[in-house]
RNA sequence: UGGCCCGUCGUCUAAUGGCAGGACAUCCGGUUUUGGUCCGGACGGUCGGGGUUCGAAUCCCUGCGGGCCAACCA
């Protein structure tokens, strides 16, 4: 990888990250040039393994910056000794570099202990922290609650030196835990709890797995991420949406310790999978208490127990695409999940035959020449490789017990007295007759070889199967879903009582030979069953082979036996309500706000406008002025223009607020009497306000250097519709055809072949009539 | 209860204020020596109410619903 190499906006086609709210913020800061090269990093604490939740953010991290030609550092969040384990360290690397992705370098938060110790001085210095001395439930008690501000600490104004000192005695280990912390000093009453003086160090006597002994404080997250962050020069910090309320702190320390480009943190939805657990906290008791064989125990969502199962790393990534990054609270169906498992695997695994659960199967009539050793194909028709293995036919074989019935339910396509099955690659067999145990248990079945190009024979359907004389037994665990409920976790209680004790089979069965002559990793399809490969835990150890299920098949005929329980809906909104009146936002405004409300309802505008526009002391201001530079603008027009089209405006440029903004009162009088005088148009008159916002002028002028006065012309508007309609010859047929609602395609190509300029409501007219004589 | 964030087919997710589209799932049909795959088709959605606009999933107000925050965890 270029060290250097300046970042590049990927063509589409060239992403491997479908585009979303993040890449959309990278392209933003690339184009604007605030960023020139995109550098992320993967921040796992080792404290557990990595699970799916955390290759959706694997693959983002790291799909996002090679996507630009940029790099990501794995670093491992090391700042909570009691919690970590260098078993975590390992596994982490593998896990992250089986994916198929490459850091450039592997750091610690702790190889930036010194760094960040440095950095807090920096800030006590400042007197942005100082050293606190209540004690952890002081501390807690006076943090207030989400209604009630917090009461500031007798420690807050501890001069500079003192809280130096402290911290430097903190840091030698001359204080018990709990003594002393280290807190930022920002504001004890603010709504957002993250910010009521946060603690940034606290005295830890632990014993760190990389510094040892050497540190006696350890850094806070909120303190230590960000920076560490600023520290590798990282530019777009991803992480999960529960981090929202601290991108506060993020951006109040970054900006205030380093110089632009500070990096800068979004927020993303956190992957929900139905029917299992994705969080290492939830996860970990499972394995502690041995209600799993451990972090890569099959039925885990780790990735060390998706890799043992045989799911491969493009699956995986496969599916990170499919969920999306987005802000909204999702729950993912496993089945997708499966999904993108079964399209991997159906390209790359070949068919053999096993049989489960065996039940022996006599074939009569089969003569010499029909029994023995053939050549049979590996792929299927549609799979495009080539490939055979040799399979052994006999009079005996094991077919599935679940591929027997003596009572077949309507639609049966398989063994049943009188049917006529064809075992694959093989003979087409009458079943003569199905014996079953007293407790209705199929034990044999019994048929003859037909003809299958007799007149009188249809063939039901094809089940697989394996000869006796060469079949070798084999152990078959089959996987299921860990809990029963699609969200385990969604109360309180433990979610260890909760996991379903079958979710994990054995079956003891029988494979064709050729399956342990081949790389014992292969990943096979056993035939009607699903994917299946050897249990790498298993595959040096003596007995019979264990076939780990990778996942099943898709299976029409389950479904329709037992139709899956649906899931639960969504609880069903609310039945329709009447209208609801809207408050009267007059009666919670305050003297100043309805002092404010009379001046508007006396200028003019509307109560229900003025009540709204009321409320904001600035956007008042705003329009009274405007109105008073006599500009010609109607209060009504300037309330209007406030109220609805503002905003939109500060928000395109930043979501700057209204006093960041270069509009004044004059050029906004200006522009919403050039618009209400009808002498430019309505479109125009939106772009150019966006134009004021950020870089302040005036309307007019603008309007005059680039000649955007409204189009008053019927005729140029009439040819300039003429020409849409020319260029959209089938659009015009589908509107003709009743689909009335492409008007606004049409409207909005004319607008923009005309700049803007067009009066929308004149351009509606001309182009209805104009497609009417078309008719 | 305060602040912040989020509500689009059953699920996940698209749509510079301009044709609500895709994937998974489901259903129907075709191909098939896998009840698989593949192909064709169908079903199905903008949380409710108001406002702005020629035009609103998108902007504004409001109601409702969901998530996060009061660790010396991350």
């Amino acid at each position: 990888m270029d060290e250097g190499a300046r970042s590049r906006i990927p063509r589409d086609d060239e992403r491997t990250v479908a585009p979303n709210f993040v890449t959309a913020a990278v392209d933003r800061d690339l184009a604007s040039g605030r960023v020139e090269r995109v550098v992320t990093r993967f921040p796992p604490e080792p404290n557990g393994y990595l699970h799916i939740g955390h290759a959706k953010a694997i693959c983002l991290d790291f799909g996002v910056a090679a996507d630009y030609g940029g790099v990501t550092y794995l670093r491992l969040d090391d700042t909570n000794p009691v919690q970590e384990d260098p078993e975590f360290v390992d596994a982490i690397q593998r896990d992250v570099a089986w994916l198929g992705f490459e850091w450039i370098a592997l750091r610690h938060a702790s190889d930036y202990f010194e760094r960040l110790y440095e950095l807090a001085r920096t800030l006590i210095r400042r007197g942005d922290a100082y050293v606190d001395s209540q004690d952890l439930d002081t501390i807690r008690a006076t943090r207030g609650t989400v209604t009630t501000p917090g009461t500031p600490s007798p420690d807050r104004d501890r001069p500079a030196e003192e809280s130096l000192a402290l911290f430097e005695a903190m840091r030698r280990g001359d204080h018990p835990e709990g003594a002393y912390v280290l807190r930022a000093k920002i504001d004890m009453a603010s709504p957002n709890m993250i910010l009521r003086d946060p603690v940034l160090y606290r005295i830890l006597h632990a014993t760190h797995h990389r510094t040892g002994d050497a540190w006696h404080v350890y850094p806070m997250y909120d303190f230590a991420h960000p920076l560490s962050d600023a520290i590798e020069g990282v530019t777009h910090s991803l992480c999960t949406l529960e981090f929202e309320n601290n991108r506060a702190i993020y951006d109040w320390l970054v900006e205030r310790l380093f110089d632009e480009p500070v990096p800068r943190q979004y927020e993303f939805n956190r992957l929900e999978l139905d029917h299992t657990v994705v969080s290492k906290r939830k996860l970990a008791p499972l394995v502690d208490a041995g209600l799993v064989d451990g972090w890569d125990d099959p039925r885990m969502p780790t990735l060390a127990a998706l890799r043992r199962r045989g799911v491969t790393p493009a699956a995986i990534r496969d599916f990170a695409n499919r969920v999306g990054v987005t802000k909204t609270n999702a729950r993912t169906d496993v089945g997708l999940l499966e999904a993108s498992i079964r399209d991997d695997l159906n390209a790359k695994a070949p068919r053999v035959m096993a049989v489960l659960d065996p039940v022996p199967l006599t074939v009569e009539g089969l003569d010499e020449g029909d029994v023995g050793v053939r050549d049979a194909p590996l792929w299927p028709h549609d799979v495009p490789r080539e490939g055979d293995r040799p399979l052994t036919l006999a009079r005996e074989v094991w077919v599935e017990r679940g591929d027997v019935a003596r009572d077949p339910p309507k639609g049966w396509k398989r063994f049943a007295p009188g049917a006529t099955v064809r075992l694959r690659h093989g003979p087409v067999v009458r079943c003569d007759r199905v014996d079953v145990a007293d407790d209705g248990r199929v034990t044999a079945v019994h048929g003859t070889a037909v003809d299958p190009g007799a007149d009188d024979v249809k063939v039901a359907g094809v089940v697989h199967w394996v000869a006796r004389s060469v079949a070798v037994p084999a152990t078959f665990q089959l996987v299921d879903r860990l809990f029963p409920m699609p969200d385990p976790g969604a109360d309180d209680r433990d979610v260890a009582e909760k996991v379903d004790p079958g979710a994990l089979r054995t079956l003891h069965g029988v494979v064709e030979p050729y399956v342990l002559e081949a790389d014992p990793a292969t990943r096979w399809q056993f035939e009607r069953q699903g994917y299946f490969w050897r249990d790498p835990a298993h595959r040096d150890a003596d007995g019979p082979p264990v076939f780990l299920r990778i996942v099943t098949l898709k299976d029409g005929w389950a479904k329709a036996e037992a139709p899956a329980p649906r899931r639960e809906r969504r609880p069903a909104p609310a039945a329709p309500t009447a209208p609801d009146p809207e408050p009267d936002k007059a009666a919670t405004l305050d003297a100043e706000g309805r002092a404010r409300l009379a001046r508007l309802e006396g200028l003019g505008v509307a109560h229900r406008d003025a009540a709204r526009l009321a409320e904001h002391a600035d956007v008042t201001g705003l329009v009274e002025a405007a109105h008073g530079t006599g500009a010609g603008a109607s209060a009504a027009a300037l309330a209007n223009w406030a109220l609805n089209e503002l905003p939109r405006a500060l928000t395109d440029a930043g979501d700057r607020p209204l006093a960041d903004a270069q509009l004044g009162p004059a050029a906004f009088a200006e522009l919403v009497a050039l618009v209400e005088e009808g002498v430019v148009s309505g479109p125009t008159g939106k772009a150019l306000l966006a134009e004021l916002v950020t870089d302040g002028g005036s309307a007019r002028e603008r309007v005059e250097a680039r000649g955007l006065a409204r189009i008053d012309d019927a005729d140029a508007l009439t040819e300039t519709v003429a020409e849409v309609l020319d260029a959209h010859p089938d659009e015009v047929a589908t509107y003709l055809g009743g689909k009335e609602g492409l008007i606004g395609f049409f409207v909005g190509a004319v607008l923009r072949a005309t700049d803007g300029r067009a009066d929308p409501a004149a351009v509606r007219e001309a182009l209805t009539a104009a497609l009417d004589a078309r008719r």
